[in-house]
RNA sequence: GGUCGGGUGGCCGAGUGGCUAGGCAGAGGUCUGCAAAACCUUUUACACCGGUUCGAAUCCGGUCCUGACCUCCA
């Protein structure tokens, strides 16, 4: 497995050759979603874009165990706890078990990703799934002398770590300014110091999702699901961790610092830390109010929007920027996308149709070559598009008989379209064009042939405009051949 | 205030010390009974001020603007 892929590595804010801990495995955890309402938008992005690393390793041959985990602890009670409404939080406890808000929305969250072609990985963990994991978690850190009990809470010592570790590796920044500038958590005058953070908390009489353990009755900390599972099911130290850029400020710097408080080891070799969707240049949050969800996309059903966009336009639409790059939304970018998505996959569809020639006029090795390095530069997948409109204008020259290509050249743009349209931008057609309609499209377009041949100019017309309104497109080549699609 | 990013043509977005991605939109043309598609040609750029250099939008310094994180959030 010798591959020239560079990662952006935020442990050391350059690009790094990726060489795996133990090739042709390679270990990839991403911090998953919190599934107490619905995903929107700019969640979505995320985990397209580890989908496509996924993907792209995949198809370089690595051996991938992809694991995302599913938030259903921890932040949902912090999240119930807070607020000064106590009237709403009474009624969200009388109304609904935890687990309901949990399984309506990791559905919701699956029938997302399927809808973006995004390939399910390989172990999807719950935290609530893993409490005794977290709690051995806990037992090793304390033990080690990391961690410390007041009164059924147990804290995580920064300041013992940052003895021996460095804390603010992720994000560089300095522990004096952090003391200063952070805000008051709760448990202050328990804590030992400003910065500690809970790894396991005591639960107060009206919480509902509480669990035994050797220090009470209570629930894990916010950042310890992480670090048990990722260790359980890739190891103490194993390749990639991802997640959003607004989790590594506090969730993957408290999550490096515990894993390294219990193994003595770095968890991750590479941390790579994905970009935000922004609107109007500001970053789509639930608490801003600005949040795309995916069926208000899809159907068009917002005041931002003149239409719905199908999920492979949607899905196309990020790909096209890389995914350390802010990506802003809007109506208009989204217009683009869709027509560059069809555009794309017009082409794919004319790839069957192509005549061989026997002269060359293309040199296919070089564009594969470049898709590699596109990909191979940090999973640049803009450039890589770039490249394949490259071969979407060889193929439709091809089919306009102005480039001739040989039998081999063909073979060889089916293989890369294949590779990097499908498999490794996860780019599909929407509409499956089953027998029966292409059979009945065949017949129809032979009667407008007909029609045509015998200059009987009104009814071909009003074949075509008839079809053109129930949204498919007919198209003449210079040989009078037709061919259609949806529009 | 601290940390880390950005400011690229009408829009979205790559990239690089000289050969100026790509998509969409605009203009002209070819093809076509028409249309669409396709193909060809083409108009708009690198925030501002200095510096380094034979040469910078790309490197350095400064200025302005802007974003994210520092509090749950992908």
């Amino acid at each position: 497995m010798d591959s020239n892929l560079v990662i952006y590595n935020t442990l050391t804010r350059t690009k790094e050759k990726f060489e795996p801990v133990n090739p042709p495995l390679v270990g990839l955890y991403v911090c998953g979603p919190t599934v107490y309402s619905d995903v929107h938008l700019g969640n979505c992005r995320t985990f397209v874009s580890f989908d496509l690393i996924y993907r792209y390793l995949l198809h370089l041959g690595y051996k991938v165990r992809y694991v995302r985990n599913i938030t259903d602890a921890g932040h949902l009670e912090g999240d119930m706890d807070e607020g000064d409404d106590k009237f709403a939080k009474k009624a969200k406890l009388e109304q609904l078990e935890p687990m309901e808000i949990v399984q309506k929305y990791t559905i919701g969250f699956h029938d997302v990703m399927r809808l973006f072609n995004a390939l399910p990985p390989g172990i999807e963990p719950t935290a609530t799934g893993h409490i005794i994991e977290q709690i051995e978690m806990i037992k090793q850190i304390i033990a080690n002398g990391y961690a410390y009990e007041v009164e059924g809470t147990v804290y995580f010592d920064v300041e013992k770590y940052c003895r021996e570790y460095n804390y603010t590796i992720l994000t560089n920044r300095q522990l004096d300014d952090l003391l200063e500038n952070t805000r008051e958590l709760g448990g202050q005058n328990e804590k030992r110091g400003r910065l500690d953070f809970a790894l396991w908390l005591k639960a107060k009489p009206e919480h509902i999702m509480r669990w035994p353990s050797p220090w009470g009755v209570g629930f894990p900390g916010w950042h310890i699901e992480c670090s048990a599972m990722s260790s359980k099911y890739l190891g103490d130290s194993f390749d990639i961790h991802g997640g959003g850029m607004d989790l590594a400020a506090t969730h993957h710097t408290n999550e490096i610092a515990q894993s390294q408080a219990c193994n003595q080891v770095q968890p991750a070799k590479y941390w790579m830390h994905t970009n935000m969707l922004t609107v109007n240049g500001a970053r789509m949050s639930k608490s801003k109010g600005n949040g795309f969800l995916p069926g208000e996309l899809f159907t068009g059903n917002h005041e931002l929007l003149s239409r719905g966009f199908s999920p492979m336009s949607v899905r196309f639409f990020m790909l096209q920027a890389h995914y350390r790059s802010t990506l802003d939304f809007s109506n208009e970018a989204l217009e683009a996308s869709d027509k560059g998505f069809k555009r794309l996959m017009n082409a794919y569809g004319l790839l069957e149709k192509l005549i061989a020639s026997p002269v060359s006029q293309m040199n296919i090795d070089d564009l594969s070559r470049r898709c590699y390095d596109a990909m191979n530069d940090d999973f640049n997948s803009p450039v890589l598009i770039a490249e394949l409109f490259e071969a979407v204008h060889l193929i439709n020259s091809i089919y306009d008989g102005k480039l001739s290509a040989t039998q081999s050249d063909i073979d060889n743009l089916k293989k890369l379209m294949d590779s990097f349209v499908l498999d490794v931008l996860g780019l599909k057609e929407e509409t499956t064009q089953t027998d029966d309609l292409a059979k009945l499209m065949d017949f129809i377009i032979g009667l407008r042939s007909e029609a045509k041949f015998n200059k009987d100019y009104a009814t071909s017309d009003k074949i075509r405009i008839g079809l053109n309104s129930l949204g498919i497109q007919l198209k003449d080549n210079k040989e009078n051949v037709t061919t259609w699609n949806r529009v």
